[in-house]
DNA sequence: GCTCAGGTGGTTC
DNA sequence: GAACCACCTGAG
């Protein structure tokens, strides 16, 4: 079996697992993670800082390597940390093995049209059913475990559906954004394409004309789809620790061109870390 | 039973 | 504009 080997101290599978940007990238046995991204699976393991990446070299270089961010040194994010900001700072050390993915903008806006009112673990639970039953399904090599993983359903795919077909999925009030969101992106009413060349705040204010999708949501798919570091999601964990640790606002300026890599840091520390502030 | 989970859309003033 | 409130669903 083919396998890339990384040695990189600001990589953790783990981590990004738990920051819950990706709901497909999952534990499947212990230090062994499962990932399905633009039509691929892959398997990847974690043993402290050395992550394995199951798969060849070529498809690592020509694949992986952009999605899990590695051209990015986020060394030199983490180093911009004001010193005296010791709610950050933690934040930082403690998820410092986090990388902001470049995942697809599609899946990625009707995942965060899913993830509204919702948690983690049902957001998963609710992808994964939409895979079964709408994507496509594939074999995983053989001279892996075997057995078979579902793309990510297309627009036309999920724009075919109706309401009451994704209700049955257990999506429940956002069945209808998410036909709806389908239906615009399949006539290209919103072209993801043109949305991919704007500019943070025109890409923004595009995608809010989409059913379902306000502000939290656009700033995720920003983020998480589009690349755009300054984007800052603020959803009911950030409102808190802004409220909490952050009265006089945020200082953005200070983390122009990674204030999203900042969001993240702080999203994971207030979901996972244990000792809160 | 009730609240909560990575909000948004619609109505009302 | 800001302040409500309804909205699916399953876990604790």
């Amino acid at each position: 079996m083919h396998r890339v080997r990384l040695s990189v101290a600001d990589l953790s599978i783990p981590q990004i697992s738990g920051s819950g940007q990706c709901f497909r990238l999952n534990r499947i046995a212990g230090d062994r993670y499962a990932l399905v991204a633009f039509g691929r699976y892959l398997e990847l393991e974690q043993h402290g800082d050395e992550t394995d990446f199951f798969c060849t070299q070529e498809e690592y270089e020509t694949v992986w390597r952009q999605y899990f961010d590695l051209e990015n040194d986020y060394a030199c994010y983490r180093s911009a940390v004001e010193e005296r900001d010791i709610y950050l700072a933690h934040a930082v050390s403690f998820g410092s093995g986090i990388r902001i993915l470049r995942q697809d903008v599609w899946e990625t806006l009707i995942s965060f049209i899913i993830s509204q009112q919702n948690n983690i673990k049902r957001i998963k639970k609710c992808i994964e059913t939409l895979c079964e039953r709408y994507g496509e399904k594939r074999p995983v090599a053989a001279d892996r475990c075997g057995g078979f993983y579902y793309t990510f359903p297309d627009a036309a795919a999920l724009a075919g559906t109706s309401e009451a077909e994704l209700r049955a999925c257990g999506l429940g009030y956002r069945s209808r954004y998410i036909v709806e969101t389908a239906k615009s992106v399949c006539s290209n009413k919103v072209d993801l394409e043109a949305v991919k060349k704007m500019d943070l705040r025109a890409a923004k204010y595009e995608l809010m004309k989409l059913c379902g999708v306000g502000e939290k949501v656009a700033d995720c798919i920003c983020l998480f789809g589009l690349h755009h570091m300054d984007a800052f999601p603020v959803d009911t964990h950030i409102r808190k620790v802004m409220d909490e640790h952050y009265p006089a606002g945020f200082p953005y300026e200070r983390y122009s061109g990674c204030a999203g890599v900042m969001q993240q840091y702080i999203f994971y520390y207030d979901l996972c870390g244990q000792t809160k502030m």
